[in-house]
RNA sequence: CGGGGCGUAGCGCAGCCCGGUAGCGCGCCUGCUUUGGGAGCAGGAUGUCGGAGGUUCAAAUCCUCUCGCCCCGACCA
């Protein structure tokens, strides 16, 4: 393709609205461009990109069995009403009417309709199993998008559903999904790690989630240093300590802590140390509040308190309410006399004796606190977030943190859609059966974005070979009928030999086709000009490496083909 | 939604505090020169200063409301 044919708007400079180093640089070398927050349109460079990580995860898709359909984007509010996510699913479904009144959403996932497409054609285990699979813009109202493909409102996702006999069965499909998932992502030239994840809105009973490594990462995982664990941390389990605090239990007493809100200050204050310390936090969950009890240096894990208490939607109280339930401003509550309100623990409390806890009094802590004699707890249990020094839950060491990128999750759904939808078959004994479920999505601009954050340098991206918009970047550099001619033939020859080719043919200096390219970062960049041809010979450079390589134009195609990474 | 910030030429920004009728760099157009890592000189075009009200002789600047966008949190492919 020509430049001069094909809309490619580079940016010299960083554009302000952008932060992350693949939105900065999807927005510089003119992959993409905003229309509203969260909302993109894929210029021609990007679009390629896109095309190409569709193509790797179909022809993987399709190698695992799976058989590709296309759902609509918009579906009706009684599907959803069924399984009852229109109201669970809250504002991330855009919802509206059509001209009848009639509600409908612009789909975020499609377990609904494929779900009602399975119970209305497939009567017979003999249809089975079967595992449909689609590549379709997917909208979900996103609190705040951010960090341009990375997390948009609009993107497209490639989603797919297993419908199996039984769990033997499903779990045969989750593996096929999850072997293909490894290799479309070492297609797609990424470093990632596959991790025991929370299965969130979608439900079911485990996911793993692919976890593209970079310090850019919207997630923490944990990993054994031992090798076999990995867990989004919001998963990782935590080990009840085994052994509890020794010491012989002292009087309660009450301190006066005057301006002494956080732990740090607490401890400070008190010369003591954060384990020693309980934070009592005080969320709301629809019109409750409950009282969480973990210990000083450790983060509550809000995934897994929502978990505990099977809800969805959990945000800390408000001053106004704090003040309410303990009588005191924020940073001096505690469990001890709080009134009205649940109060449940993370394991470590229970280990601990002797404690600071605040006295729901202002300026005033209690220390010398222990859990079985001064205050109740109504239930342990692991609350808390897995920190780096933990030992594995398989028992294979410590764990490490490391920051990821989600760019697939793949979920064993068990029955959770077919029992509320009535999706059934008949099995070999004439039995009405419900099917087995798993879904698995893969999010296609975050792989393409994912990609840059891992391979770029400060003039550009460095595209992995397989997901490159062009495999070679032809740079004509002079003006002469020589240099002209040359490009034309190598233009022409390398892609009979099968490579896409860049040719800029604009009317600029050498210098900034040179940038434009490195910015482009297509793997291979062959220069063509008057200096070099007079010694019979182009300039091919290696994007990845900058190595350059003087060549006769004869010998381009051989070299290019041979050093194409298969 | 809570907290912070920003909307001025296609892009990046200054001007705003202290009101006097808009500027810089890049890009764009024309000409000449130049031509292997973001050229030089000369000339030129481009702004309802996000929008609506208000204060004032006078508003990019002060006040009120509104819309959009970005960053931090809850959400997630």
């Amino acid at each position: 393709m020509r430049t001069s044919h094909v809309l490619i708007p580079t940016l010299r400079e960083d554009p302000g609205e952008a932060e992350t180093v693949s939105h900065k640089l999807m927005l510089r070398a003119g992959l993409i461009r905003k229309v509203a927050a969260g909302i993109y349109t894929y210029l021609p460079l990007g679009l390629r990109v896109i095309r190409k990580v569709e193509q790797i995860i179909r022809e993987e898709m399709n190698r695992a069995g799976a058989q590709e359909l296309l759902m609509p984007i918009a579906s009706p509010a009684e599907l959803w009403q069924e399984t009852g996510r229109w109201s669970f699913y809250g504002k991330e479904l855009l919802r509206f009417k059509d001209r009848h009144e009639r509600e409908f959403c612009l789909g975020p996932t499609h377990e609904e309709v494929i779900t009602d497409l399975f119970r209305r054609e497939v009567r017979s285990y003999r249809q089975m199993p079967l595992n449909f699979y689609q590549i379709q813009t997917k909208f979900r109202d996103e609190i705040r998008p951010r960090f341009g493909l990375m997390r948009g409102r609009e993107f497209i996702m490639k989603d797919a559903y297993s419908f199996d006999q039984d769990e033997a069965g499903a779990r045969l499909s989750y593996q096929k999904m999850y072997d293909a998932y490894h290799r479309i992502f070492t297609r797609c030239g990424l470093t990632f790690r596959a991790v025991e994840a929370d299965t969130g809105l979608i439900g079911g009973s485990s996911s793993h989630e692919f976890m593209v490594l970079a310090d850019t990462g919207e997630n923490t995982i944990v990993y054994s240093d031992g090798g076999t664990y990995a867990a989004n941390i919001e998963q990782a389990e935590v080990f009840p300590p085994t052994e509890v605090d020794a010491e012989p239990p002292r009087p309660l007493r009450t301190v006066q802590t005057p301006g002494c809100r956080t732990v740090e200050e607490v401890t400070k204050f008190l010369n003591t140390s954060s384990a020693h310390l309980v934070k009592t936090l005080l969320y709301s969950t629809g019109g409750n509040t409950v009282a969480v009890l973990v210990r000083g240096d450790h983060e509550a894990n809000e995934v897994k308190i929502q978990r505990l208490l099977r809800i969805n939607g959990l945000e800390l109280a408000t001053p106004t309410v704090v003040a309410q339930v303990t009588g005191a401003p924020v940073g001096f509550a505690g469990p001890i006399g709080l009134k009205d309100v649940r109060i449940i623990a993370d394991h470590a409390i229970k280990a601990m004796r002797n404690v600071v806890v605040g006295a729901n009094q202002i300026d005033t802590h209690y220390v010398d606190a222990n859990w079985d004699r001064d205050f109740h707890v109504e239930q342990f249990a692991d609350l808390r977030s897995a920190c780096a020094g933990d030992p594995s839950p398989k028992r294979d060491g410590i764990l490490r943190m490391a920051k990821g990128i989600e760019v697939g999750h793949v979920f064993m759904l068990g029955t959770k859609y077919s029992e509320t939808m009535k999706a059934t078959f008949l099995d070999l004994h004439g039995k009405e059966c419900l099917a087995v479920m798993g879904c698995y999505g893969i999010g296609v601009g975050r792989t393409a974005a994912s990609a840059i954050e891992q391979n770029h340098d400060p003039k550009g991206i460095i595209w992995p070979f397989p997901i490159a918009p062009f495999h070679v970047h032809l740079l004509p550099l002079t003006q002469s009928t020589q240099t002209a001619k040359v490009t034309a033939q190598l233009y022409d020859d390398l892609q009979t030999a099968g490579l896409e080719v860049l040719w800029d043919d604009r009317d600029e200096r050498a210098g900034v086709k040179f940038n434009d390219a490195d910015l482009m970062g297509a793997p291979f960049q062959v220069a063509i000009g008057d200096k070099s041809l007079a010694e019979g010979v182009v300039e091919i450079k290696t994007r990845k490496d900058g190595k350059k390589v003087k060549l006769p134009p004869a010998q381009v195609v051989g070299h290019l083909t041979e050093a194409r990474p298969s």
